[in-house]
DNA sequence: CGGTACTTTGCATACGTATACTTGTCCAAG
DNA sequence: CTTGGACAAGTATACGTATGCAAAGTACCG
């Protein structure tokens, strides 16, 4: 195996110390450019690669940002860790993805070893102290999507209150009278504020909600799938189900058709989020928009902004969302 | 903002030398249980986190390994990732997905800066070179999925040829005779294995396959949709479509579903993989089964095998297919 | 021609951890 | 009482890059 070559080779290759190969590769001014160009050559000749570790522990700068998720097979992350990714790589930043909650939560210690310039969390739980420890350390970290019941860091999410009303009206104006919910853990602030918003939504209608037709899930298919399966075996079975997010109402669908119900005939189902598989003329999902691109752009903006003062308040900004209208929903 | 904690600090605080705090930390022998004690109390009252960045710097490797794959917002990925993660996680090491094919090919330099102490490929095309690039470096790495033409590094992937096979069978069996196809990219060994295989079961029973009904597409489901559309609005439409894989299939699904064509009634489709989605009710996609969890598992072991002499022969493991029948085929 | 200012480069060192080597201590064997 | 060995902890240094500062060289001006 070759040993590795250092910037001292590429430096005695090209006749100069090694700090001048440092500055010429990086084009920092005050190297002639003749000096430069030879470096270059010596470089390219060695097929020199200056080594991460090296320029890490002396700039005391990773240009890499944490993204922490849950498991990606759950196919919500994948679509807000890419804008993330291209929104990071445009400021130069490389993302590295840390899967959360799948051999108990991620620790403080992964996260702050000095491997990420920041850190983005996407699965915080209400009244996780994980950000507190951040803060503690100085490590810049922003809450994206998931928020914190006090204010402690910066974040933004969705308006779930908004989306909820939305879909509330829509099922209102349909003429549904027994509508079911699976919604997401109570511990996430989207799986509450998307369930109060609804109750809050019917309510304001005078539809009184029926708490033994809504259940508690984890954002999973498999989850979805069978609160549905239950639900819809009652004698008074839903006619329309609202869903914690898109992937639960995919499972949803999954149990409506195993159980032989048509959708929108037999059942109406919303979900939430809008990925882009509800997007799907195979799925053709009914559900509320939330724009991952632009959360991921408010995610980074507030991660890498410099200007803020210390005894700032936390910033917590809402992207506002929308109704999609598809083909799963229907008069009862 | 506190200023980082180092093991000089945490050795000052313990009454010892900052070496003894290495060892003491790490359990290495050599150390008195009273010093040991000591200084993990000093440790812990500091909160102190080794840096990374340093231990990599002095140890030469980092417990890190780089898996590159496409976007992951293309469903298989995250299915090949996550056991690998785990299989990684098992041996100690850190999984870190490096994003091919975004903004242009992957570069050596991201793999070889030293961040790596071995790299997976998953999306190799079958004359890439960077296998190469890496064995010259010395880098340790495993093809996964997709083979290179000339075996020229261990690598691993699924019996395309047999899938492919079961699928002709199956086909022939129902009566299919017009036989469509939305195929990978011929320049992927899985494009191509699969394309050729179908091309050789088909021959075999004595159906001519219709090359005018085969497309060539990314493996997404766009790709797939758009290539559906046109197979199935012409007048010697296929009564069945073998996909390159289910991502695939989903798009041609979509497309039928937007034709108003029923699936199986008026069109057969099959798919490659088995990724879990493939089994959702909501979807009962019949397709070859791919165990992406010993695939990942033959991937680590090659990875990070220790016996391999300097002149052997590359290693090139095929993990078995079977068919899976759901509800998307019938008769023609 | 002398001095000043500027440009270019080298020297020394910092970053945080790990480890080979050395020193010191204590105890047992001779 | 000496010596050899085992054990514990300290000393010195390596890992590869970046940067403050000094030094050397050059150009320019009076």
């Amino acid at each position: 195996m070759p040993k590795k070559v250092t910037s001292f080779d590429v430096a005695q290759l090209a006749g100069v110390s090694q700090p001048t190969v440092s500055r010429a590769l990086r084009n920092v001014p005050g190297i002639s450019p003749e000096t430069r160009e030879r470096v270059m050559r010596a470089a390219r000749e060695l097929a020199y690669i200056p080594s991460e570790a090296g320029r890490t522990l002396s700039m005391r700068t990773t240009r890499r940002i944490a993204v922490v998720t849950e498991e990606l097979t759950n196919p919500y992350y994948p679509e807000l860790v890419e804008p993330l990714r291209r929104h990071l790589a445009r400021h130069d930043f490389r993302t590295v993805v840390v899967t959360d909650n799948v051999e108990g939560p991620i620790g403080l210690e992964a996260l702050a070893d000095g491997s990420y310039d920041g850190v983005i969390l996407t699965t915080t739980r209400r009244r996780s102290t994980l950000p507190r420890d951040l803060a503690e350390r100085g490590i810049p970290h922003v809450l994206a999507n998931r928020l914190l019941d006090r204010a402690e860091s910066d974040s933004c999410g969705f308006d779930n209150q908004g989306g909820a009303t939305a879909i509330g009206d829509l099922l209102v104006e349909l003429g549904h009278e027994r509508v079911g919910a699976v919604q997401g853990p109570a511990a996430t602030s989207t799986g509450q504020e998307r369930a109060d918003g609804l109750d809050r939504a019917l309510r304001r209608h005078g539809v009184h909600p029926w708490h033994e037709l809504t259940r508690r899930v984890d954002f999973t298919h498999d989850a979805g799938r069978a609160a549905a399966l239950d639900l819809l075996s009652r004698p008074d079975r839903p006619t329309a189900i609202v869903c914690g997010n898109d992937v639960v109402a995919f499972g949803v669908l999954s149990a409506a058709r195993e159980l032989g119900l048509t959708v929108p005939a037999d059942l109406t189902v919303i979900g939430f989020d809008d990925i882009p598989m509800a997007a799907w003329p195979l799925i053709g999902l009914t559900t509320v928009h939330c724009d991952l691109d632009l959360l991921a752009r408010m995610a980074v903006d507030l991660l890498l902004r410099h200007d803020r003062s210390p005894d700032e308040r936390p910033a917590e900004h809402r992207v506002p969302t929308r109704l999609v209208l598809r083909s799963t929903h229907g008069p009862p």
